[in-house]
DNA sequence: TCGACGACCAGTATCTTTTTCATCGTCGCG
DNA sequence: CGCGACGATGAAAAAGATACTGGTCGTCGA
């Protein structure tokens, strides 16, 4: 039995929404705005989140940021209209994916059972391994603050933990340089862009076997860096 | 085959459309009235539901809310004049689409067509094909930032990037120089229109096997250029 | 208080990308 | 057939991005 959680504020709508879903089967509760939505997923284990994007308190793009760096539960969006699709589905807010409102009902009970057999699938280890991000030979440890490459615990900084914790949680996409900044230095950060390049430098220096050329953090140039599980680039 | 019902108080245009339907294959009910049209609903599995909006008894608003509460059977509602259209479509009905009385036949039809290839498509869901454009022996990867030609991987800087990207998503279109420039530039560009040309030639270089004689990226004088999917051109 | 260390910044080196320029080819039209 | 406009091409200058080095500052623990 999936638990679903809805955020959205119009009380009839919310209803609706959770009335179609509990006749497929599922179990919903709802969260009439922002801080409420945020504190349920929290506690709650859901399956997926129902977020609507304009909430008051705070908003639904908010809740999806907060709940992508504690969690990987699926998130479908409930836009207006014209949203920025981009926006929403990449690494901004990383939801899972998104119906503009107005939507029928049998669009969204489609949407999220398709994204619940999505998941279904890439549901690995990362339950069991509570805490534990692994990408080929590296390992990081959010509970011990560690990090071991090729087996060996290897000393890191926090910011370079920290960078290297987002290469790991998005492993194979290329990450903007901007985003890679707001996100080390959470948000409000206007150092030089240079400062990056170093960082990512002594990174390399300890993940990578041979520095100068990289496996695993590779740089998109114009965009960012992009970092590999396995090993292969070139 | 597909089982339609068909609520209409007029006998005579409830069986004319009948009929139409039914020579295009479809088994096709009639209820007289909104209760009938109701349990009819409810009983017989329609996969889809031609619903007069003005009904005796009760109403065609209705029988479409509870159908909708109910289940996931495509409406396309008949209604008089030009109704309010976002209503019957919106949240508040969720109708899939609506045809005005006085309609011909062939205009319904075709709807109802429509209506039912969009439904057996959306099963599938579009969150599927996110992130990878492909056309013919091209596939770009937006998330990793990407391309491969053939199976291999391309580099590419980012104004080819972009370009390419714009071409993969209007296959078959011819696009005007000045839209590429504004698009890939982002609006505000002054340079000289020369640069264009370059930028293309390096990514035919690139893309196509012979670049002396692109089959992708076809140069339309005057205009711009159109790019195929296929390799067809001369 | 001192020293070690991490964070950050600036400058330079190096390389890539972007733009420009000059020339040549080709297509369509009169 | 020749002209003129437009696009293709090659080369090189200009701009831009990243890698690396070294150094300053502040913090924290000895």
């Amino acid at each position: 039995m999936k638990k679903i959680l809805v955020v959205e504020d119009e009380r009839p709508l919310a209803e609706a929404v959770a009335f179609s879903l509990e006749k497929e089967g599922y179990q919903v509760d709802i969260a009439l705005d922002g801080e409420r939505g945020w504190r349920m997923c929290q506690q709650g284990a859901y399956h997926l989140v129902l977020l609507d994007l304009m909430l008051p308190g705070m908003d639904g793009m908010e809740v999806c940021r907060r709940l992508r760096r504690e969690s990987d539960v699926p998130v479908i969006m409930l836009t207006a209209k014209d949203a920025d699709v981009d926006k929403i589905l990449g690494l901004e807010m990383g939801a899972d994916d998104y119906v503009t409102k107005p939507f029928n009902m049998r669009e969204l009970v489609a949407r999220v059972k398709a994204v619940l057999r999505r998941y279904q699938g890439e549901e690995k280890g990362k339950a069991a391994s509570e805490g534990v991000i692994e990408a080929g030979d590296i390992a990081l440890d959010r509970e011990r603050h560690e990090v071991r490459v090729r087996g060996e615990v290897v000393e890191m900084p926090l910011m370079e933990f920290r960078l290297l914790e987002l290469f790991l949680r998005h492993p194979g996409k290329a990450l903007p340089r901007e985003y890679l900044t707001t996100q080390v230095w959470e948000g409000d950060y206007f150092g030089q862009s240079k400062t990056l390049d170093v960082h990512v430098r002594r990174l390399r220096e300890k993940v990578e076997e041979d520095p100068a050329h990289p496996r695993h953090i590779i740089t998109v140039r114009g965009v960012g860096y992009r970092f590999e599980a396995g090993g292969e680039s070139s």
